[in-house]
Formats: structure tokens, C-alpha cells, sequence
DNA sequence: CTGTAATATCGAAACGGTTCGATATAAAAG
DNA sequence: CTTTTATATCGAACCGTTTCGATATTACAG
């Protein structure tokens, strides 16, 4: 059985120095075009794959990014992040880059095992995504290592959000353009903050429509925003007043689709009795009575937004801290019973 | 700022050689008692971490085990799969190993781009979740990389499966028991070993029962297992029959709930006019109304299964080919409207 | 005692790349 | 025509481990 072929095989065939097919496999320095185009008719010709560890060992990089997810959202908010994940690694071969995933608690307790990379020095770059304890985040900038949040912003951290308030104001224009006066909001953790800024844009919307909020129809308690969340929700909401909303903007979809069982369990029609429309356009939504409206979030264009500058910070270590936030759209169905513009 | 230490590090402060601290390391020939204890202590009073890619160069071990799911199977059955992923990270950081989770087509394709660490020889094996094109098997077999199936078998490939047989048998008898004698079953892709584990074993206990099959109530033919396909397959039965099931045994728990949807929007009463039992124990199946009955998988053991049967593949190249069945458990809820026995 | 086996430790050679400084040539500038 | 600068290639050191064979000591059987 032949051994696999090292970067000596390659220069011995060419008749060149190891160094020089290093230099075209790092496109680096100078090498001119015929001999670069030798090295990699052989280096295809051999299928030659320079050995990751052997690479990592000589210029000290792992070639990996960690990408990190706490426990509750890995369970909770599936269909969320695992797309966020599908498009890092999906981007991160594009790169010649490996994805290291792993779960954590929410904040740093010595007694858990931590992900083994962030000691073994094996990962160039960690990617959060979701919302993360601080502890977690302290430990990483003093550790020194590049670090990328999705959906969730810190101070001087590069972050790849949701341009929530767009979102939440087409939703509400959708409301109110469809006749809507009493909009409740279902928040779930209010702390996070793309739920406090959808949040605050539906207040901000309700204002610009000249409607008064009304604190009965909005529920921002809970410390999760699952489907079991939105449906408790909605129960606090519809059981506790006479005067219920028209309408319901809730914060996710897992939320709304929550809220809608219970109406429908209620005995309330979803849309004639109540509208309801949510956000991140999960799967789920397509398929539940009536269908879901929803705002479309890039998921996967998310998670490969985050790769591309992470790969960017780990070659140039002085990289700038940058702040991307990415588009929405509108996506209308039969939950609100309203029709587009 | 201090660089990491190394191994000559410890050897100098505990005035040995590099290979007793490294024999210390790896548990390996003969080091004493004493030597050993101070070795220990200096690489904890130095926070001495291995560095993996010297590790894998020196020793042409990756430390690296790849996970593979189909595109399908990881967007469709996310909460199947992902469990059975984070089974296998948690086990695999125990034996100090990292996970590298990636997703394929069904079938290989030239024009796909491969996972990396096929080629890269950066995996010491391979563990691939659900049901995956015979050209894959056949690929990373003939590379000579260890493999273990989860929940798929194929010959001469060690794999960790459910107890199906089992599962089905105890759903079968909960409803026989219940009285039940017109029980139907929704399918989804029978090609798939564990779905047609189940309805061999659905046709067996309906005749151990003394009932005989009914061909009308039986949908196999769908290609998937979604909640969509369970909500079809129980259109196909209720509408194009006179004579319906007062029972419907689900492949799975999302075929389940799709059933359960139609049959509540058709306004049947669940479990009153059609019990409903599905398999797997998702989340979602909790949260459905009434609460699904469902026979309990053990899918984060099935994932640490497969990596401590993976570690000792990699520790010993010739071990034999094992079949590893993990037990099942009937959960009862309301969906059946059957008490336990 | 002597010879052999088990235990304990070490030195040095890999492992397969990257990278820095040196050297050689060609092109551009003064 | 010399001097500088850009381009092209190379040799050798180095990255941090593992592992093999050598050596030294101790234990034990004959």
C-alpha cells in the first residue's frame, strides 16, 4: 500500500525546492506563473493534501474555528442555529477551515468540562451564536483569540446580527396597514437583545400609528422563547383580560406558533379572531394552520458572514472590530389574513 | 506575554527527558511511581496543554473524529440527529477527541465539494448518523477508515441501531391492549432499516393478535419521514376510505404529530376517535395536544456509543465488527388514551 | 554468583510542513 | 553602465511531539 504523497514527492517531481511549491500552496511571495502552474498540475496529478498537523505545527495556526453554542439554545432554538452552523461550515470549507462545535453552559463554572480547544490552543477563531454569558466572552478576549458573535453583540466585538428593527416595523406596518389596532407583543426573554429591539420597535411603531401601548397585551417575562413560552403567553394574555388584542406580533416563531395552539385549543380562529405573525421564518412555520407570517432572517448567510471575517481577523491579527448587520424581509402568509401591498 | 509551555518545559522542571514526560502523557512502557505523581504535578502547576498538531504529526493520529449526516436527515430530523451528535461530543471531549460535524448529499458526486477531511486525512474515523448512500460506505471503507453507523447498518460495519422490534412490539401490544383491532400504520421510507424494522414488527403483532392486516391502512410509500409526510399519509387513509383505523402507529414522532394535525383539522377527536402513537420521544411530541405516546430512544447513548466504540476501533485497527442494540422504553401519554398496564 | 527478564530513563531521529535569510537573475532607475 | 529594486528559487532551521533503540538498574531464577 503506497504512503500517502508528502510535499517532498511534489518538489521531487517538479525538480524544485520544498520551499517553492510551500510558496504556491500559500500563494505566497514570488513564483513565477509556468513553475506555479507545474506544481499544481503535480500536486494534482499526485493528489497531494498538505497534512493539516504538520501545517499547524510549522506556522503555529490550527486551521480550526470553535464554534460555540450554549446549552439551552442548542436544544431549544434548533432549527435557529443549526442553520447559522450549516452555513459556517459550509463557508469554512470554501476556506480550507475546519468547524469545531460544542455546547457550554450558559456561563463559565470550573466543574463543567470546558470545550477541550480553548486550552489545547487548537482553534484560530471562536464563533458564539446566540446569547452567552459574559464570563464566556471575558475569557476569550483575554485569552486573545478572535471572536465573532452571532446574534448577540458585546463592546468591541465583531457581531453578524438580525436587522430586528426593520423587521419589526414591517410586521407592524403589516398590522396596522391591515386594519389592526390592538397588537399585543409576546417577548419571552427580553434580555437578549434582538428580542429588545424587536420590542422596542414595536412600541416605537404603535407611537408612530398613534396607538397607546397596552401593557396588558404584552409579555416579556419569560426567560425563554420556545414554543411552550409563546403558548403560556398567549394564555396570560387572552385568560386574564376581557379586552384581548386583534393581533399578535410575537418575537419568534417558535412563540407564535405557540401562541396559535392555544388559540386554536381557545376556540379563537387564527386569522378572523386573531392575527398572528412571528420572526425568523423557521420550517415549522410552513407548517402548522394557518401558515406562519413571518420576517425571513439569513441564517445560513449568517453563519458564513461570520466565517468570512473570522478568516479575515485571523490573518490580519489588527483587524478592526465591525458590526454587520443583515436584511429581512417581509414574508406573508395566511396567519394574519392579510394581504401584501 | 508568556508562551505556552511545552513538554521540554515540564522535562527541564522536573529534570527529566522529553520522553518520560511524554510516556507519562500517553500512559505508556514504564515509568515509576513517583516520577510519574511529579510529572503529574508539574504539567498541572504549569497548565501544560499537549499541542494536538504536534501530537498528530509525530504520531500520524488526527485526534479528530468526523461526524457525517446527509443534507436531509440534517435539516428534516434535526432533533434527532442533534441529539445523537451531542452525545457525541460530550463523549468524545472524555476521551480527548474532537468532533468534526459535517453534512454530504445522499449519494457521492463529483461536483459536491467533499468533506475536507476525507482527503486531508484528518479524521481517525468516521461516524455517520441515519440512512446515507451506499457510495459513501463504500468510499471510506476502501480509504481504510474506521467507521461506525448510528441508527443504519450495512455489512461488515460495526453500527449502533435501536431496538426497533422491541419498540414496535410494545406500541402494538399498548394498543391491542387498549381494545384497538383496526391499527394502521404510516410509514414514510421503508427503504430506511429502522422504519421497516417497525412494520415487520407491526404485521407481526397484529397477527400474533389475530388480525389481519389491512393493506388500505398501511402508507410506505412516501420518501421521507417529515411531519408533512405523516400529515399526507393520514389524508390518503381517512379520505379514500370507508372504513378507517381506530389506530395509527407512526413510524416516528413527526410523522405523528403530522397525523395528528390532520385528523384534528378533519375534526376527529385524538385519542377518542383515532389513538395516535408515534416513536423516537422528540421534544415536540411533549407539546402537542393531547401529548404524544411514543417509545423512548436513547439518543445521546447512541451517540457516546459510537465514539467509545470508535476510540477502541482507532486503538486497535484489527477489532472485530460489532452490532451494538440499544433498548427502548413505551411512554405513555395521552394520545392513546390507553392506561399502562 | 551469573545470566536473563523486567523496570526505569534517556538521546536522537523522525513526522511534514512553513519561513527566514541568502543567492541569482532580470528589470528599472539614476 | 552602475546601482537599486523586483522577481524567482533554494537551503536550512524550526515547530512540539512520539517512538525506537540504547543504557542502567533492579529483581529473580538457576
Amino acid at each position: 500500500m503506497k504512503r500517502k504523497p508528502t510535499i517532498r514527492d511534489v518538489a521531487k517531481k517538479a525538480g524544485l525546492s520544498l520551499s517553492t511549491v510551500s510558496l504556491v500552496l500559500n500563494k505566497k511571495g514570488y513564483v513565477s506563473e509556468p513553475t506555479k502552474q507545474k506544481i499544481l498540475d503535480i500536486i494534482k496529478e499526485l493528489d497531494y493534501h498538505p497534512q493539516p498537523s504538520a501545517r499547524g505545527l510549522a506556522s503555529k495556526l490550527s486551521g480550526n474555528i470553535g464554534f460555540i453554542l450554549t446549552n439551552e439554545h442548542f436544544s431549544q432554538s434548533e432549527p435557529f442555529y443549526t442553520r447559522i452552523f450549516l452555513g459556517t461550515e459550509l463557508e469554512a470549507r470554501k476556506h480550507n477551515y475546519y468547524i469545531l462545535l460544542t455546547t457550554v453552559g450558559k456561563t463559565i463554572k470550573q466543574t463543567d468540562s470546558m470545550p477541550r480547544f480553548l486550552f489545547d490552543n487548537n482553534v484560530d477563531g471562536i464563533i458564539i451564536a446566540g446569547k452567552i454569558g459574559t464570563s464566556w466572552i471575558e475569557y476569550i478576549v483575554q485569552k486573545n483569540i478572535p471572536l465573532v458573535l452571532i446574534d448577540f453583540v458585546a463592546p468591541r466585538i465583531s457581531s453578524i446580527t438580525i436587522d430586528n428593527k426593520t423587521g419589526a416595523e414591517l410586521i407592524m406596518q403589516h398590522f396596522v396597514g391591515g386594519g389592526h389596532t390592538k397588537i399585543g407583543f409576546i417577548g419571552g426573554d427580553i434580555k437578549h437583545p434582538s428580542v429588545e429591539e424587536r420590542y422596542a420597535q414595536y412600541r416605537d411603531s404603535l407611537l408612530n400609528a398613534g396607538i397607546l401601548p397596552n401593557k396588558q397585551w404584552e409579555n416579556i417575562g419569560q426567560a425563554n422563547t420556545t414554543m411552550v413560552d409563546g403558548y403560556e403567553a398567549a394564555k396570560k394574555i387572552f385568560s386574564r383580560n376581557e379586552n384581548t388584542p386583534t393581533a399578535l406580533f410575537a418575537a419568534n416563531d417558535a412563540m407564535g406558533i405557540g401562541c396559535m395552539r392555544y388559540l386554536t385549543e381557545k376556540g379563537l380562529k387564527v386569522p378572523k379572531d386573531v392575527a398572528i405573525a412571528g420572526f425568523d421564518n423557521i420550517e415549522a412555520g410552513l407548517h402548522v394552520d394557518p401558515p406562519l407570517t413571518t420576517i425571513n432572517v439569513h441564517r445560513e448567510e449568517m453563519g458564513s458572514l461570520a466565517v468570512r471575517r473570522m478568516v479575515e481577523m485571523i490573518k490580519d491579527k489588527s483587524a478592526i472590530v465591525t458590526k454587520t448587520v443583515t436584511p429581512v424581509e417581509l414574508v406573508v402568509r395566511a396567519s394574519c389574513g392579510i394581504k401584501p401591498d
